[in-house]
DNA sequence: AACTATTTATAAGA
DNA sequence: TTCTTATAAATAGTT
């Protein structure tokens, strides 16, 4: 969707890749903030680009976090107990 | 990006907001994917549904999935131990 | 950091 | 509900 289609691997150019992370991380971000917002979903992401800094974004909605909604998942699938 | 604009607010109709929620799902982990590659970036995502359904992505090929990392959180956390 | 030609995602409709 | 398609949105290469 530019101006060419690009076929997805890796990105040699390191200068090129830079750009494209940066360009596609605000749009990735974008769209789980709409798919959170538009379908009530909770969603968590992390990102860790090659240079290893991390990025997240976590839905949060009207004081529950994303991890309560992990501590219940882990709950209700009897995966874990005594969660603090 | 369809026949018309959508404002980005909670799809109050059950049925939309369902089918809105399977294409934009599929569509979000196409993204991480791509992201993941083209960049060389790890990318760990989950999606709880509102009726509590668990998706998730993973950029990890050697076989961890993102609720293993999350798991390795909350034990060295000490958050919750005898997860299983 | 902006621009814009194109590709891609997707909202309605069939 | 799966497929289609008109249109909005994302973005690759350019400036």
């Amino acid at each position: 969707m530019g101006r060419r289609r690009v076929s997805i691997s890796r990105i040699e150019n390191r200068t090129t890749r830079q750009v494209t992370f940066a360009k596609r991380r605000v749009g990735l971000f974008k769209k789980t903030h709409e798919l959170s917002v538009l379908c009530d979903a909770q969603i968590g992401i992390m990102v860790f680009s090659s240079s290893g800094k991390l990025y997240e974004y976590c839905s949060d909605t009207s004081g529950y976090s994303f991890k309560s909604y992990i501590f219940n998942y882990l709950k209700v699938n009897n995966i874990a107990d005594n969660l603090s």
